[in-house]
RNA sequence: GGUAGGAUGCCCGAGUGGCCAAAGGGGGCGGACUGUAAAUCCGCUGGCGGAUUGCCUUCGGUGGUUCAAAUCCACCUCCUACCA
């Protein structure tokens, strides 16, 4: 593959969706070097499975790479293998070496439905910072200052606010940057919350006599809350290895006000597009539920193909729209002598608790042959076969034990 | 090293002897509604129990005071801030 000498055609495209770009000018020097650029991205293993959050970004990458450029994911194993030794912060987690090992795996697997694997360099940062003595720690760190660590947003508001900040806290930056050093980085590129760690990779570079690498952050992506950023340990994503009929559904469910965003940050339809479904939708011309489904078809197209896609639409229209039942469900055999719904649906169908069944049946959620079930003493016996739906998504369907 | 504060249910956070399975919020679940698994509104949200008012487990850990403790005492563990 052949670099792109069709600079600004590259610049624009790199631009769009933004947030920051550090800088413009150097960016554009680096394009005319005529040279397949380094890019860079921090991974952190402590995640196995991607989400449409990493996607933003994954899919920015890929634009560089269609350009002819290199990216170098960097699986922060180092990093992780630490954790946060004060157990402080949840979403650091000490890991094992194994688990590490194993999530860098699925990771990179996962990376490259969108990645090309050709133009992808895979690194491990422990490769390098776990052979750092103490005099070269103390060499980068005294490259930054503690005022400039503080002004970091969430140093800043801890800070003031008197909340604990530990000293391994400035490392972390700290390596971030050694590790753009370390592979000598063009580019850097992350979510708008990593803008000052990858800044201080710029300083260090100076520092080690490197160029500094063009940073650039792109919007973090809010999950099917709709409020905060995406991560796992929130609950709130969609991963890639959804199942096609969860990742369309769960997209359905976000907010309307995110149609556009997920639109512009995880599809190639093109902004000329975007702008006029954003001024349907403004306009009431469109329903926005329609441009819903046609953003849940195209991304989930993106990750099972478009015939499992359309799969996935169709089942959310009979299932959720139509209120239709489901083609497959699952098989529950009713015992000869009968059940108690509770009994039934902790045993059987996989309700945690038979508090929680009773207070299904109790809030009306549970239904057979679309009667509900309106007493959690009912018993249910071999002639009541057919479908039980608990709530709007769950469906068995009851068979007499044989 | 000194001083002060803190540890509560999935999360955040009230509660300072009984009326506490524990306010409130978030989340989750269910229902209604709907052009949508959006928005909005309502209900539920420890477990067990043949069925509001029963039992069991829960408020950092261990032991104690009391008819009765998340609430009081002792010791312990962990966390934080301030001073040095």
């Amino acid at each position: 593959m052949t670099v792109s000498s069709k600079k600004g055609e590259q610049l624009n495209t790199i631009l769009r969706n933004t947030i920051s770009l550090v800088t413009e000018r150097e960016l554009a020097e680096k394009l005319s070097e005529n040279r397949a650029l380094r890019v860079k991205l921090g991974v952190d293993p402590s995640v196995a499975d991607l989400h449409l959050g990493h996607a933003v970004v994954l899919r920015k990458l890929r634009q560089f790479q269609e350009f002819g450029h290199k990216v170098i994911l960097i699986i922060g194993d180092f990093t992780a293998r630490i954790g946060d030794p004060s157990g402080r912060s949840k979403t650091r987690p000490m890991l094992s070496k194994e688990e590490v090992e194993e999530n860098a795996r699925t990771y990179s697997t996962q990376a490259f439905t969108i990645l090309e694997k050709e133009l992808t360099e895979v690194r491990f940062n422990s490769e390098w910072l776990s052979k750092l003595t103490f005099e070269e720690l103390i060499r980068i760190s005294s490259c930054y200052t503690v005022a400039r660590m503080l002004e970091r947003d969430d140093f800043e508001k801890r800070y003031k606010q008197n909340e604990p900040i530990s000293i391994s806290e400035f490392m972390y930056p700290l390596a971030q940057a050694y590790d753009s050093v370390h592979i000598n980085a063009d580019v850097e590129i992350g979510g708008d919350d990593q803008y000052f760690n990858m800044l201080v990779g710029r300083r260090l570079q100076q520092d080690y006599g490197q160029k500094s690498q063009v940073v650039i952050t792109l919007p973090l992506l809010e999950g099917t809350d709709g409020k905060t950023k995406m991560s796992k340990s929130l609950g709130n994503y969609i991963a890639f290895e959804d199942d096609p009929k969860d990742m369309y559904g769960k997209l359905m469910s976000l907010p309307d006000e995110l149609i556009t965003k997920y639109l512009r940050l995880l599809t190639d339809i093109d902004e000329e597009k975007v702008k006029q479904i954003e001024s349907s939708i403004e306009q009431g011309a469109v329903n926005p539920r329609d441009s819903k489904m046609e953003m849940a078809l195209t991304i989930t197209e993106q990750f099972h193909g478009s015939a499992v896609a359309r799969e996935a639409q169709k089942h959310f229209i009979e299932v959720f729209q139509k209120r239709n039942i489901p083609k497959e469900i699952t098989d529950v055999f009713i015992p000869r002598e009968g059940i108690t719904v509770v009994d039934l649906l902790h045993e059987k169908c996989g309700v945690s608790s038979r508090s929680e069944a009773k207070r299904l049946v109790q809030g009306g959620g549970v239904s057979i042959e679309g009667r509900v079930v309106r007493d959690f003493r009912s018993v249910i016996r071999p002639e009541d076969e057919g479908v039980m739906r608990i709530g709007k998504r769950r469906f068995f369907r009851l068979r007499c034990e044989v």
